[in-house]
DNA sequence: GTACTTTTTGGAAGCGCTTCCATTCCTACG
DNA sequence: CGTAGGAATGGAAGCGCTTCCAAAAAGTAC
């Protein structure tokens, strides 16, 4: 089918040893290089990417590994915005992208990602607090990203946000406007996005004096525990609600409603992630802007800058994130 | 690192042609078998991919392209699902999955996979009636199958489901407890499964002597179309909605409900996937269920079959769809 | 024009595997 | 017991590329 550099060579009368140079920038005459680049793009040629892998021992080829629940990987948008951010940011590195996703135990997906042995460096969703396949990667060689920041990775590189600081924004913000008994649904115990959020609305209610007893309930990120943490919280007589995410706080938009109760006026409402749909509920929804797809692009650089780095010098960014306030919370404002 | 065919020869004293036919099953005697196999397993030996892939012609990897418009690719769930039961069946084939989204125009993206030149088959989503994307991976000779169908690709695998039928099932079902005023928000035109949702939807209609004309709207399987599309239809008077998708129905029910009308008493309202949401919604969505997954799965079988077989006979596989009705239709039943 | 540097080029050795082909080893049969 | 025929094995030739090293060419300074 495509020629090979052999022939390429051939047709520009050169060695196949300046062929290759000209292709992977190497020191070659102008002359020479205008030579091979026309007959280049005359046979339209394609090096074998299994040749120069086996040759250069790279390969071209970084994986994205998104080891999680079946039932919560693509239910809101956010892993899909993810991948997106990760995608567009390869292409634009000129890489291939392989992935793997949560169909079996981690340990099977981790030897399957080390045996295939072709990725050049791994982007890995480590949103457990306790991780075996995050272990594992961050145990071999293979150049590692972790999205998302477990404490204890002193060693890792990582692209976050910080949980903490925001959450604790979006609670004082409830608290500015007034409300007083302010409740949290909770993502899922055990991840650290969850754990940090609870610490931000524990840091803010403690700091403005406010009580949280009995004003946390856990949810899982999906819009069901929405609802039936909201159900728990209005019993309780809250007038404002804090989830965890923006698919929670759709769910607990739902149960307010479903009691006839308005919003923000009865009850006040935030959300976390702010994904498409948030600005568009009714009202819409104040929530922490985490621009997903920007975090997938930052882990895709990092993941290159740490590939091409010899010396593995760990990195670790905190994206900003940003309160959105919408009339989930202040009402009255209507936008211009 | 990893030891390499040469040292395991060694190590279990034959030559390297027997370790590589105990790995890849040629014929070796019992004896010497189970040696190497021990030592396989001792030594936790890795065949490195591109070295076989170079000397075999085969890598075990295999590509998706998913080349939508990124504001559509994962805002419901079908993308996702879909891409989960590709990748649970490539893990079960023992295969790795390359993924290519459409962050770039098609020729280019084109132009990527083919000289990545890595993957041994692909499947693609096909929704659209033109697409040089496909047309071109269907001229290049890498095995291909297409999720959807297009009537013009005669010599392509593909696997889909029969939307005509389908659609006709559920309007037949619209007009089967009465309704006589019934419309169609219809998906993204030039889709394929949105052209042949809407011939379903005629035929049905015609067959039950009913008008269609002003019942029609234009939708694009996204919710905000299902808001604007319902005000437009209960404007006309309609007594019944067939949205081309659940999330097109999930939007219609917002707008319904807006107006203070009740589903299905005033409005019958059905939609097109069954995704997880459908059953949860206020009322339950009656749906047609395509299993998504199962379409996933399904294709990547395919292609392996298709990968298999030299003489390269293209494969046609229609799954079957399923009427699921709930409360939007039937709003007196009550499930058991 | 010569001697010395620097740049450019070609030759050749792998990278780690599969697979064809020839050889060796069995087994079974005449 | 000898031999044919099949199964098991080893040798060796690639697969298409990168990259080291040495040789050749082209500059540079005197």
């Amino acid at each position: 089918m495509s020629p090979n550099i052999d022939e390429l060579a051939r047709l520009s009368g050169v060695s196949r040893a300046t062929v290759s140079r000209v292709i992977n920038g190497g020191s070659v005459s102008d002359k020479t290089r205008r030579r091979v680049e026309h007959m280049l793009a005359e046979t339209g040629y394609r090096p074998n990417l299994a040749a120069r892998t086996l040759a250069s021992g790279r390969s071209g080829v970084v994986g994205v590994v998104m080891h999680i629940d079946p039932h919560l990987l693509f239910r809101d948008a956010y892993f899909g915005q993810l991948l997106q951010g990760m995608s567009d940011e390869f292409v634009d590195l000129a890489a291939g992208m392989m992935l793997w996703l949560g169909n079996r135990t981690k340990e099977e997906t981790l030897d399957n990602i080390l045996s295939m042995g072709l990725v050049d460096g791994v982007i890995v969703t480590a949103h457990y607090r306790e991780d075996p396949l995050v272990d594992g990667l961050l145990a071999s060689n293979l150049p590692t990203v972790l999205v998302g920041h477990r404490r204890h990775d002193r060693t890792a590189s990582y692209v976050d946000v910080d949980h903490v600081h925001a959450a604790d924004s979006v609670t004082s913000h409830l608290v500015q406007i007034g409300r007083t008994r302010i409740g949290h649904i909770t993502g899922m115990r055990g991840t650290v996005a969850a754990e940090d959020r609870i610490t931000g609305y524990q840091r803010a209610m403690e700091r403005a004096g406010l009580p949280t007893d009995g004003l946390m309930v856990d949810g899982d990120f999906n819009e069901p525990s929405g609802v039936a943490g909201a159900q728990v919280l209005l019993d309780r007589g809250c007038d404002a609600i804090f989830c965890a995410n923006d698919a929670t706080a759709m769910g607990a938009l739902e149960a307010v409603r479903a009691r006839g109760l308005r919003v923000p006026d009865d009850v006040a409402l935030a959300g976390f992630d702010d994904l498409d749909f948030a600005a568009r509920l009714d009202p819409p929804l104040t929530t922490v802007r985490q621009g997903v797809r920007e975090q997938g692009a930052e882990a895709a650089r990092t993941l290159f800058q740490l590939i091409g780095d010899q010396d593995g010098t760990p990195r670790r960014v905190i994206l900003p994130t940003e309160l959105v306030i919408r009339q989930s919370t202040v009402g009255g404002v209507t936008r211009p």
